[in-house]
DNA sequence: GCTTCAACTTGCATTTTGCAAGTACATAAG
DNA sequence: CTTATGTACTTGCAAAATGCAAGTTGAAGC
């Protein structure tokens, strides 16, 4: 079962949010628009985990229909579009926090992402600050819902 | 690819994060032994969202493997076994909060676990305290990695 | 009207999932 | 000692999702 499963959601909170990103790439495309600072289809390609053309073209879609990113064109090269974190999406920045942590502290072999870990462990305020930043620099008219 | 996918790890805590949990059960069979209270696996079985067995079998092996959740024998009742977090799997309990949180604000049609989001905002640290004392109270000696 | 490049789409083999049914096995009951 | 019972799984098979390689699209530049 797929992050985009046809099964009825039970109404639970967490049952909705793995409908969104309980899969093995969303958070990692996720990961890659919020902290990596990565913004084109190619960029997505060529990330650590090596995602496949035609499941992040399928992934993207489905963020999309989900809210979680955007796209747009990029104002200085007419072929290429840029993805984007809307509000809904960078409001994911605590958890990626937390999956951090808990990825930091339980995982033997670390290597990329250690600066981010240091990052949050540090100033995790900060961190997350400059996910939302990012999105709202990011210029359009959505309004953030009310996060807490 | 599911959470037991055999492509190398990146090394990014976040990848990691999701080879143990990023899949569409883990983290739910997570919440029915965190949350509800759940601990046989034909109470598993009768979840919300309606794992089939096959699938819960293989999803509780691997975080076995993972070391989530350990077995043992119901002292109660010789045929049953008791699944129970360990340290490392209690410690997910910010993670829940964090998906609780992320869910619960943006998911509509909200009915289960209404108890559990408001009890995060209202109580979020004694929300996950009363997750990690199960774990300190189910008598075995594993010792709790310092997490943060 | 031919090329280029970023973003996809398509076809097909492999892997994972879901469903229904069956098995294992320790004790309890007769 | 033979059969029943309950709990935790296995097994078989169809359906769906994934991964890989190759092909397609479409606007602009030449």
């Amino acid at each position: 079962m797929s992050a985009k499963s046809k099964r009825p959601l039970s109404g639970c909170p967490i049952d909705y949010a793995l409908s969104v990103f309980g899969d093995r790439w969303s958070l990692l495309i996720v990961r890659d628009l919020a902290i990596k600072g990565v913004k084109t289809y190619a960029e997505l390609l060529e990330g650590w985990e090596g995602i496949s053309t035609n499941i992040l073209a399928q992934r993207m879609k489905h963020l999309e229909d989900k809210g979680i990113v955007k796209k747009r064109k990029n104002p200085d090269n007419w072929r290429s579009s840029l993805y984007e974190l809307t509000p809904k999406g960078s409001d994911l920045a605590p958890l990626l926090s937390e999956i951090i942590l808990w990825g930091g502290t339980y995982n033997e072999a670390e290597k990329p992402m250690n600066e981010a870990y240091k990052k949050v462990r540090s100033d995790r305020a900060e961190f997350e600050e400059e996910i939302r930043s990012n999105v709202r620099n990011a210029a359009d008219g959505t309004q953030a819902t009310e996060f807490r």
